[in-house]
Order: structure tokens, then sequence, then C-alpha cells
DNA sequence: TCCAACACGC
DNA sequence: GACGTACGTGTTGGAG
């Protein structure tokens, strides 16, 4: 039987060169898209080992369809330079693969696509369809399925009549129809305002296409349906016309030649040289047999009843499987271990009563390979079993190579790499309320996978670490950074439940009051947490000047109602209100939610690999934004306390550590000197900005410029920095310029680190983590700017993220070497929090502060403040 | 169930 | 010349 495979060309390299970073080969050359490209044509011939197979491409500017509509496509992005010039490159590549590309003035390669298909289906082929193209989903039928690319390349969706029936609910030609009611952004098909793909498969499953609908509008409910269908039909008929693939395109060629059989090797070998595409060159050579697709039914493995030493080698990847988001006492569904000697799938109450494998768990002489260190040492631990020797994490590994990935699932990374081998735990356990534990077999199965997966990546992960030189950061600070943390989210923070609760009683006796006078004052009651329902009574109802508008009607943003604090008695009570309703449900019942009762200890989960510069995130609940800045929150902090009888809370923190990184990296000698001569450095920078001396620098000007410094510090814009001041754009670039001429050494080191940037495309910082930047290059403004703010502002922050990371590492060495009963509790981005027994204080005080401040030696001080106290509040 | 608006920390 | 401008987490209201 014949298979035809058709390639959207033009969406294919798109994808391609979006879902990767900007690659080049060492001419320079930006490869990007071709690598992606290629990736994909190896994936196709290997799974569909077509006989036949077409690129095609989009010609020319103009096609049948701007006939119909002169917007068509129109305000679209130009096409990057950065990927037109890899067309060529993409066109050499299929040459040299023997595949027939095919393009066609006035036609776009979806007609193209189509037409073939069409033809093929005549001829009782079977026709596979790739692009990332929704549209061409209109194609599928009994003979035709169509695969679209996800998110990133390799990862993609078939679709035959049933995949679409299940996610959409109506046949593939409806999906012009659906087009016609929503439009298309992308192609700037307009569809009928106000209807989504939501409301247009609702009326679609009633009405079946567009012309129906149409002329059913009296039968539709809603009156602003109705008026915008009335309103737009003429506008839905033209945009389903033009959403139509054509399938009449004069092709020139029969389809018996676009045969595909082998390819031209040397060719393929010498285009890959050329570009640099080693991984592939390799592939290629053992290739054809390699296994990239989802293993399955057949993969062999053993159920173990009773653990022996046997199946316990060393190294081993192991699966500790906990499917609830939350990790704390959780349950395990299972263990699964590849290594040497086999697969093993132990259930989990065969694992807890055998000595043998606990004793190999916690030895450190036992090598483990995981997916999720943290996940699974913390699982562990709330059932009081010791996980040591934890060799290897993939999610660790892979969030350094790439911290922008948006999910280090096993499946995303294995896909990443030109490999399916594992299913989505999505698929396997459902999402959301569906989510639950599958068939004991289907299970074993996935967990088997996993750990086989893990055995595999590893190597291949590992060899891009030390590519990179970040095998060092992985195995000497995430790795070890990361049994640190398990141990401090098991330790939890002890919470007074009954202060916290006291303090939710006042604030609410408070907010009672003030709404009380606030719908007084307005002389109606409303919702004053709805902005929609606020904004109506504050700009309608009584006439305030609306200073700014969202996209959804007035702003009523604290910056917004600061403005009119004079104008009305109201504005002061319902900025207090605010205040207090924030405090109250986000701290104080949000506190108390998550609190474990048997022990009042709050539990948080710090993310460690999830933002882009390197910092920790903590989630359930966030630890990281307890309020300080206002009194009345930081109350708040009175309730977090000691676990221990005579044992306080001991807080240490940087001081202005992101200021004196940049002193080191920029080297800026003036920057330097005033740390190291322990200057006020918002003073300092007042002095040299507004070119007057210490005693003559007004609080004004010292506000001003610390303002100027946090700008410096987060990368924020002129815009950014004259919404923190008040003042114009204008006067805040003049700022930032004074700024760059009173610390030269940090122009020079903004100029450079944007240079190398765009050189390399991307950043690093002290300790060579990463950051890909990929927009550098762009030639949209506003990308390419926040590019280079960015590839300031990460090694900055990024290396004060490492400096703590580094200082909680050897920290937590110390306090066991010293045999010291205190313990980390939180971090909070530069500052650590701790519980200390009360005779262990001078030793720990110390300690810290000389852990902190040596982590990472500089050109410039590292300077620590600390102090301790019977809660948060009092550690101050 | 999702998104927008808002507010908290660094 | 306009663009729409640190990040991350969580709550609420409101639309679907």
């Amino acid at each position: 039987m014949n298979k035809l495979v058709l390639v959207d060309g033009n969406s294919i390299a798109y994808r391609a060169f979006f879902a990767l970073p900007l690659l080049n080969n060492d001419k320079g050359v930006y490869t990007n898209a071709v690598y992606g490209f290629t990736m994909m044509l190896l994936k196709i011939i290997e799974e569909e080992k077509p006989t036949h197979m077409v690129v095609a491409f989009d010609a020319g500017k103009t096609t049948f369809r701007h006939e119909t509509y002169g917007e068509y496509k129109s305000g679209r992005q130009k096409t990057p330079g950065e990927l037109s010039e890899q067309f060529p490159l993409i066109r050499e590549l299929l040459d040299a693969f023997q595949i027939s590309r095919y393009e066609i003035e006035n036609y776009e390669a979806d007609d193209i696509i189509g037409t073939l298909a069409k033809q093929a289906e005549k001829e009782d082929w079977n026709v596979s369809v790739y692009s990332g193209d929704k549209d061409l989903l209109q194609l599928v039928s009994p003979k035709v399925k169509v695969t679209l690319s996800r998110k990133g390349i390799t990862n993609v969706d078939t679709y035959d009549e049933q995949a679409i029936a299940d996610k959409y609910g109506i046949t593939p030609l409806q999906i012009i129809d659906m087009k016609g009611l929503m439009g298309d952004s992308s192609d700037n098909i307009p569809g009928v305002p106000g209807i989504g793909e939501k409301t247009a498969l609702k009326l679609l499953k009633e009405y079946e296409t567009v012309e129906n609908v149409l002329e059913s509008i009296d039968k539709i409910s809603g009156k602003k349906m109705k008026e915008r269908l009335e309103e737009n039909k003429e506008q839905a008929l033209m945009s389903k016309k033009l959403a139509t693939i054509f399938s009449d395109v004069p092709i020139d060629r029969s389809l018996n030649s676009f045969t595909f059989e082998e390819y031209d090797k040397e060719k393929v070998v010498a285009l890959f040289k050329e570009l640099d595409f080693n991984t592939l060159l390799n592939k290629l050579d053992v290739g054809e047999t390699e296994e990239t697709t989802l293993q399955d039914e057949d993969i062999e493995y053993e159920v173990i009843d009773e653990v022996t030493e046997e199946i316990l080698q060393s190294p081993s990847a192991l699966i500790v499987e906990v499917i609830s988001e939350n990790y704390h006492q959780a349950d395990v569904l299972g263990f699964t271990i590849v290594n040497e000697s086999g697969k093993y799938f132990i259930p989990t109450e065969v694992a807890s009563q055998s000595d043998v494998f606990m004793d190999w768990a916690k030895d450190s002489t036992k090598k483990k390979w995981l997916a999720d260190t943290k996940r699974a040492v913390v699982a562990l631990g709330w059932k009081d079993i010791e996980l040591n020797g934890v060799a290897f994490d993939i999610l660790l590994a892979s969030y350094l190579l790439n911290p922008s990935s948006s999910s280090y699932e096993l499946a995303d990374v294995t896909k990443e790499r030109g490999k399916q081998l594992v299913e989505y735990d999505e698929t396997v356990y459902g999402k959301g309320a569906k989510r639950k534990v599958p068939e004991r077999e289907i299970l074993e199965k996935h967990l088997i996978n996993k750990a086989q997966v893990v055995y595999t990546l590893k190597e291949d992960l590992e060899n891009e670490l030390k590519k990179n030189e970040q095998f060092e950061l992985f195995s000497e600070l995430e790795m070890p950074l990361a049994l640190v943390l398990a141990k401090m989210e098991i330790t939890g923070v002890k919470v007074d439940e009954p202060q916290l609760k006291a303090m939710g009683q006042e604030l609410g006796e408070q907010l009672a009051l003030l709404e009380k006078e606030i719908h007084e004052l307005a002389g109606v009651s409303f919702n004053i947490n709805s902005p929609k329902q606020l904004g109506e009574i504050l700009f309608e109802k009584l006439n305030l000047p609306p200073i700014k508008k969202t996209k959804t009607g007035y702003s009523t943003s604290a910056d917004v109602l600061e403005k009119l604090q004079d104008q009305h008695e109201i504005i002061g009570k319902i900025l207090h209100y605010r205040q207090l309703g924030k405090l109250n449900s986000t701290y104080i019942e949000g506190l108390l939610k998550v609190v474990h009762h048997d022990t009042s200890k709050i539990h948080t989960i710090f993310n460690q690999a999830l933002t882009q510069t390197g910092r920790l995130s903590s989630t359930e609940p966030n630890l990281q934004n307890i309020p300080i800045r206002l009194e009345e929150g930081r109350k708040i902090r009175k309730a977090f306390v000691a676990s221990e009888k005579d044992w306080v809370i001991f807080a240490a923190d940087y001081s202005q550590i992101e200021l004196r990184v940049l002193a080191h990296i920029a080297q800026d000698q003036g920057l330097i000197t005033a740390f190291k001569e322990d200057m006020d450095i918002h003073t300092k920078t007042a002095m040299d900005v507004f070119h007057v001396k210490e005693d003559e620098v007004t609080s004004n000007m010292r506000r001003s410029a610390k303002a100027v410094n946090f700008g410096i510090v987060y990368g924020i814009s002129d815009y950014g920095l004259s919404q923190n001041l008040g003042i114009t754009r204008k006067e805040a670039a003049q700022f930032i310029e004074r700024y760059f001429e009173s610390f030269p050494g940090v122009k020079d080191y903004m100029d450079r680190i944007i240079e190398k940037a765009r050189e390399n495309g991307y950043v690093t910082t002290l300790l060579h983590r990463r950051r890909y930047l990929p927009e550098i290059t762009s030639r949209n403004f506003n990308l390419r700017s926040f590019a280079e703010r960015t590839a300031m502002n990460t090694p900055i922050q990024g290396t004060a993220a490492d400096i703590i990371k580094q200082a909680m590492v050897q920290l937590g060495e110390q306090l066991e070497e010293a045999n010291l009963n205190a313990r980390l509790l939180l971090q909070v981005h530069d500052e650590l929090i701790l519980e200390v027994p009360k005779d262990e204080i001078e030793t720990v005080e110390k300690m810290v502060k000389d852990v902190m401040e040596n982590a990472i030696e500089l050109d410039v001080p590292l300077k620590v403040d600390s102090s301790y106290g019977d809660s948060w509040y009092d550690a101050k």
C-alpha cells in the first residue's frame, strides 16, 4: 500500500525556529530552524516509512485569497531574517534527502497539500499530513491523518476523525465552519467578533454549518450573540471561504512522481557536517534501528515480591512515584528500578517491609539516578525512609541546560531529544478531578518506562552539562541543594495558630466596619473586592476622574487610588480595606488552610527548577512573600515561631548582594571602592549622580538613587523607573544616563554583556548558570529591548542566587559536622531563616555569617546582617 | 474552569 | 514614533 506524507514546509520551519534557541554553526550561520526541521524529517521517515513524500511551501506574497479579502494575513510579523536565511538550507536538506518539494505561484502550501491529499485518497493511498496549523484538520478522512506539532518541534498530536470528534466534537469539514465563526488572528481572518472557540463549537454542534447558524439566528439565545451574528453575517461567510483549503491546484506532476526511497547518504552527511549537526550525525549511523517511539506492550520487567540484593545494583535508575502534586505526607504508588541486571517494579508494601531495600536506599555508596530527587526524598522522608547516594537528577540537569523550558517532565525531556520513550503523566493518570491511579499493569509499565528513560538520559544530559561547563554547578551546587531543601521542607515552620486566628478575628471586625463606612460614603451597597463594581462607583457615581484604564474598564489599582486620595474620603478607606482584605484572605485564612494540624507546622515546597534566573520559588504556601513593609502586615510574622521550647527564630540577610555582585562583574572601580569602604550605597549613588557631597544628599535624592539602583538590579526600563518615582519617562531616562556617566564601569559591562548575548545567544552567571535569549536579535523593538534588559539583569540576579545557594549547601554541611541542632527553615532570595536552640545562638551566629560572607569570593566584601527573636517578627 | 485585576515579597 | 515594558504566587470576581 502506498503511503504519502505531505509536509507543510513553512509551518514546520516556523515552529522549529521559534521552538529552539537561536543556534548557529561555527561559521555563524543560524541553523535552529534547519535543525528542528531535520529532527522532524527523521522522525517522520522512521515512523511513517513513506513511499511518497512532498514538502510544500508557500510561494510569493499574494494568493487568490487576497482577491477575496485584501487584509488576508496582513498585520503579520515579517519573517525574521534569521529564519528566512535558513530556507535555502532547508531546500538543500530536502534535496539531499531526495524528498520532493513543491510550490506554486498564487497558492499556499495548504492548498497544495489539500490537492495532493485528495488525489491520493482517490487512489486509495494512506496519507499523513504534517503541519503546525490547525486549518489542515479539515483534510482528515478515513485515509488521511493530520499530525500537528503542539509545542516544541517533535512534540506532536496526530488526528484522525475520532480524535477530532473527541477534541472538538465536530467533523473535519466543520473545522472550516469553526474558523468562519471564530476567525484566526494569525491569518487576520476576522470571523465573528465575540465568538471564540467555545462558542463556535457550541453553535456548530447544534446547527452544523455557518450557513445554518446564520439562518437560525432567531433561535439562538443571548441578545448580544444575536446582534453580533446579525451584524457580521457577510464577514462570517467570507471567513469561512478564506479558511477553506482549495483542492484543485493545477499541479503539473503526477502523484507517482513524488516517490521517496533512499536518501543520498553522502550528501546528507556532508550537509550535517557543514551545519554542525553532530548529534544527528551519530543518529544517522546507528540511526535506523534506534528506538524512537513509545515502548509498549512488549516491555519485559519483573514484579518483585521479595527484594534481593541482586536486583539492587549500582548504579540504578530509581522512580519513586508520587502522583499528587503536593508530595508532603503523600502516598508512594510504587518503585521501579532499571539497571544492568534488568527492570523491576517493587510495590510500596514490598519495599517498605524489606530490610534489603531499606539498606540499599540508605547506602550512599549505592548510586541512584532519579527523575526528581527532592520529591522522592521528601515523600520517603515522611515515612522515615532514608534515601542516600543520589548521583543524578534529570529534573535539575534539564533545568540547568535550559531554564526557560516550560516542562521538565520525562516525556518532554525525551521528546526534546527527538525520542518519545515515555507517556505523559496526564495521559496515564488523567488531569484535574479525573486524576486517579490507573490499573496495576498500566501503572507498572508507565513507571518502568520512566526508570528506563532516566537510565538512558543520564549519560546524554551529563555530557551536555559537561559541554556547557555546567557539570560542577549541577553536581556541587544544585544536587546537594536539593537535599538541603528537602530537609527544610520536611522540617517545616511552626505557626502559632491561636495567634493567627486572633488576628483574623480582629481583621474581620475592622473589615466589617470599613465595609459599612465605604457603603455609606458611596450611598449604595456593593462588592468592594470587585474592580468592576468599584470602578463604576468611583468614576461614574462619584464622578472622580479616571486616571488609567485597563482592558476591561477603569483601573482601580493602588497607584491610581493614591492619586485620588485628597478628592474623596472614600479612597483612603478603600485602600485600607484592600490592605486588610489581602492580609486576611491570603495570609490569615490562606496560611491557616495549609497548617498541618498534628504538628501546627507549615511545609512549603520550594521549586528549584522554575525561575529563569536561578532563584527559588515557594508554593503551597508561598513563604517568600510574607508581609514586612507595612507594620500591620508585618505582624503576621509574629505567628511564625520556633518549634521547640527555648529555641529562637534566627534570620540572616545579605546586604545589597546584587549591587555587590554588579560591582564585581562590572569591575566598576567607584562601586568597588564604595563597598570596600562600606558606604551607604544609595547615598553614594546619589552623591555621584547629583554631583553633591555626602552631607548635601537630600532624602529625595537618596530615594531617587535607590530607585535607580533597584532598576539596575531588576532590569526595569526607563518607563518602569518613571512609574516608580512618579516622574516622566524622559526624566527617568536622564537619571539612568547620569547613573551610567557616574559609573562608567557599569555602562561598559552593560554594553559588553549585550554584545556577548548576541554572539552566544545566552548569558551566564559566575557559576555558569545559563539563560538563552533568542530574542536579542529580534527586529521587534519590544522583544529585543526586553532581551537586552534580561541580558544585563540575569547575570546579576542569577549570581546572587548562586551565592546564597552555595551558602545554603555549605551551611547544611557545617551544621551537621558541628553536630548542632539548629536547622534551616526558609530562604527568601537574599536571606536565610533558621531555628536555633538558645544555647547554640552564639555559635550559629558566627557560623552563618562566616559561611554566607565567604560562600564565593568577590572583589568586594559580602556583608551579612543577622538577628533573632521568639518569632520571625522579632528577628529583625 | 479559565482569565483578568490586584497585591504581596525580592 | 509607538510599541509596553523585573519575577513569581495567590486571591477574588466574573464569564462561560
